[in-house]
DNA sequence: TTGTAGGCGTTATCAG
DNA sequence: CTGATAACGCCTACAA
């Protein structure tokens, strides 16, 4: 079950020593660490002074103990290599970082037993919060977490969870807006580009879109050619493309996705865009920008997601708040006629 | 200095709630939980019935205080939404966590005092060990770790620090290689696109790549524009393919500055890769392989990096070895002429 | 302001 | 095989 062995290994600097060295007793050591406790100046100089010299540093597992609150906050999280996890990862350990929290990352294929395996870890190191990012926790486990005191943040998720924390963005705005821009576009024929993933915010988007699509009287098609990323947007471009109704709009629930399509549109059926093809994605990753693409996308509001969990994490012991839905913003670049 | 605070929250169930409810004692929970423990299968099943009972999970945080070891691994990135970054904390999270280990993630800004305060956390939570992955932690400091009994890891480094364990890449080999490739496409004028960043990898590359070509009686010069990055490698393109003396071979020290290099080359100065001009990078991003770039790079041995800190982290007090310096692989793609 | 005692949740040790 | 007991390193009463 665990991999911790039972032998020990070289003793750490304890308390207890630097409180020798120093001449004071082990709380005295304790306060000169402790912001706000009563102790003189004096005293904390010197006991920092051994600090110093023995190199010491406050247990927080130790200390853990004693508050029930460790200080972690564990980050579930799938393909984190992906452009848009990896910044939201790095935006959100940023920002816990900020106010004094410590992530760890959890690593899960998004499979079933690999999310209950990493929340089997988030309950082992008593985390104080953690945040789904990725992979769709049942709710008994949620509920596990819940009981045992800690926060559970949902990012991106289908449906709250009662007691849970939800972050989310307006796919259905976002979708709708993006069918209205290729209408606009004049575009007679659209496509999304979608994914067999099954993920609950591009499914969303998929969603939305093609209801919207059907209500302005669009002619819409919808392809799904494998997991999401740059390759399947290749692959759909190759299957959509291919036929003789070429469609001259797409949505791509997914910026991989559309720079996948478009690559393929361009360098395999030499289409220009966005004079034959307008396209526009979702999510605003690096890339979307890079001179090549120029993609016309959706952003999502990293900032603001991390600070809701930066917020949610610090004030401790507060209700569960109402679902949070951030706004996305379009970002206008080249891949759809204005 | 810390941020937690005194308030307590929810109780968590603990082992004796367990025992309790199971009309057994504390150690027989203990028991149940230990792999190998004398404790008969009933009693087992009974324990661990109640366990599940109650969302009993075994706290690591009071387990480590008593064995000395924590289970907790902690990786000190910066800049970790960049692709190279992003996919090693990827694979190396992966990896770690199968052999049971959990990873703490620490994100620097790469500056002196960001480090120090990742340090600091790395002992405040008496983690097992620490990689580095990005930022040149003061000797100092490391001996810091050292003396706590963690172990230290230094990924990419300019030099070994006596007690720690050093991996890194042939960076000289590769970039002399790179020197040959061009040479063999028939280039006659080079130049070597870098940062402004001082990063021990890059800057290794850059300094062996100016050699070599100067050694093989080639024309060369070198750009550095900003921080390395792929906005930094257009900025290059437009600095050194505006001169009279255009290179025709560039040598990118990481694939975001080729990738840069190469769309402010095609599309700001009209130039034909790799008729004009070849372009090698360094990493092999997955970016690297998307139909409109086809770099020809060099592949970084992720998985032999992460397979050595498992293995490093695994075998608990082994003496440091050896530095360990990993090969490189030429990935054949499009940018440059065979 | 300071030191002492007790306890946080766990496991190793030792008697039964 | 099982239960009591003493640590682990720390913090917070409480008394001085």
């Amino acid at each position: 079950m665990s991999t911790l062995k039972t032998k020990s290994r070289k003793a750490s600097v304890s308390a207890d020593k630097v409180a020798k060295l120093a001449g004071v007793s082990r709380s005295a050591v304790s306060r000169a660490f402790t912001d706000g406790a009563s102790v003189s100046p004096e005293t904390r100089a010197r006991v920092l002074a051994a600090a110093d010299q023995l190199g010491y540093h406050v247990n927080h597992l130790a200390r853990g103990l004693l508050w029930h609150r460790t200080g972690i906050v564990c980050l579930i999280v799938a393909e984190m290599q992906a452009p848009f996890q990896a910044s939201l990862v790095e935006v959100v350990t940023r920002r816990l970082q900020a106010i004094g929290k410590v992530v760890m990352v959890l690593n899960t294929s998004g499979e079933q037993d690999s999310v209950e395996g990493a929340l089997r870890q988030t309950l082992n190191y008593r985390a104080d919060a953690t945040v789904f990012i990725s992979g769709t926790p049942p709710a008994s486990l949620v509920n596990t977490c819940l009981e045992n005191g800690q926060r559970v943040i949902l990012i991106n998720r289908a449906d709250p969870i009662e007691g849970s924390e939800f972050i989310s963005v307006e796919n259905q705005s976002a979708a709708l807006e993006a069918c209205l821009m290729l209408k606009r576009a004049g575009c007679q024929r659209v496509a999304v580009v979608s994914s067999t993933a099954g993920t609950p915010g591009p499914e969303a988007r998929e969603k939305a879109f093609l209801e919207a699509a059907a209500a302005h009287g669009m002619q819409v098609s919808v392809s799904r050619a494998g997991r999401t990323g740059y390759q399947t947007g290749v692959e759909s471009a190759r299957q959509v493309l291919a036929t003789s109704q070429r469609p001259d709009g797409v949505f791509c629930v997914t910026d991989l996705l559309a720079l996948g399509f478009m690559d393929a549109a361009r360098l395999e059926f030499r289409m220009s865009i966005p004079d034959d093809l307008c396209v526009i994605g979702f999510d605003d990753i690096p890339e979307a920008g890079w001179l090549g693409y120029e993609l016309t996308t959706f952003c999502q509001p990293l900032r603001e997601i991390a600070d809701h969990i930066a917020n949610i994490v610090e004030k401790e012991d507060a209700e569960p708040g109402p679902p949070t839905i951030l706004p996305t913003q379009v970002v206008w670049r080249k891949t759809v006629r204005p």
